[in-house]
DNA sequence: AATCACCTCAACCGCCGTATT
DNA sequence: GAATACGGCGGTTGAGGTGAT
């Protein structure tokens, strides 16, 4: 996510009344929210406080619909919306729940504090599906949410472990899937830490099920650190991770994977 | 500096379920 | 029970930003 000031950048910098406000039939606007539209509405919910919205558009001197008013205000004003990038954490529990709910982002909300379902299913599509379109996989084919489970989760936990030390939030996995609450059970840093491990194990664990399943596949996994990306090597018909552990591969605030897959190789996978 | 292509995300649209009349 | 209003949800759009050329 952009700087707060940069998120507001869609909002135009003046109020106007008259035919270049964006005004349509009926006098109702469109578009990019002003800052006394904001005022506005941030002044009308304090006194008034949120919902019945026709009321409150036509109350409160908005030139907007009710369903506006709500969502500029769920999505953007409301003080608890959190901003800026997802964090792996997050992230780890987008992809659980979606695996689990699919495309119900209010729901996968829910599970997120300060995140919308639109912060949600924004990340969806611009980071999610755009992996499945450079891999010429679809993104709701059984193929992608495996290479999710098998291998995006997994660099997302290492990656979590990496920044555990100082800033591992267990409230957000507390509230994602049962599987993964098994990481709140405790508030030390190391029992946090070995929690971590045993849900990273865990997953790799899954892997080695699902790829030896398929019979096409071997691998390598070193099991002094079976989820340690670095030893985790995969080798076979095709190459979705060659060992060692490229930094370029790394998307700071994205994670993933440029460079991780070669997409050429993948051809047998997606043929699955 | 100008242009282009791509990306992000705020905002809108249409549909559906529920509440109210 | 029918009609209408409302709120919520998921899908989609497009303006603005950014990087590449």
């Amino acid at each position: 996510m952009p700087s707060s000031s940069s998120s507001l950048s869609k909002t135009t910098s003046s109020s106007s009344s008259s035919d270049d406000d964006g005004t349509g039939a009926g006098g109702l606007r469109r578009g990019p929210w002003t800052a006394e539209e904001d005022t506005l509405l941030i002044h009308y919910i304090a006194s008034h406080g949120e919902g019945r919205w026709n009321l409150l558009a036509k109350r409160s001197g908005l030139k907007r619909t009710g369903k506006s008013c709500r969502l500029r205000w769920l999505n953007y004003l409301k003080p608890d919306v959190k901003r800026g990038n997802l964090t792996p954490q997050e992230q780890l529990v987008i992809l659980d729940l979606h695996s689990k709910w699919g495309n119900r982002w209010s729901k996968i909300a829910q599970h997120l504090p300060g995140r919308t379902d639109n912060e949600i299913k924004n990340y969806w599509r611009t980071r999610v599906q755009k992996q499945a379109r450079h891999l010429k996989i679809d993104s709701n084919s059984t193929q992608f949410q495996e290479l999710i489970r098998c291998v995006w989760m997994p660099r997302l936990i290492q990656k979590i472990q990496l920044d555990q030390s100082s800033s591992w939030d267990s409230s957000l996995i507390n509230s994602a899937s049962p599987d993964h609450q098994v990481l709140c059970n405790s508030s030390s840093a190391a029992a946090v830490a070995a929690q971590q491990e045993e849900l990273g194990a865990r997953i790799l664990d899954q892997n080695v099920d699902f790829f030896q399943s398929q019979g096409e596949i071997n691998y390598n996994v070193d099991n002094n650190s079976s989820y340690d990306m670095d030893a985790f090597s995969l080798q076979g018909p095709f190459d979705i991770y060659n060992g060692s552990l490229d930094q370029n591969n790394w998307i700071e605030g994205d994670e993933f994977i440029y460079g991780l897959w070669n997409v050429d190789d993948l051809s047998q996978f997606r043929g699955r």
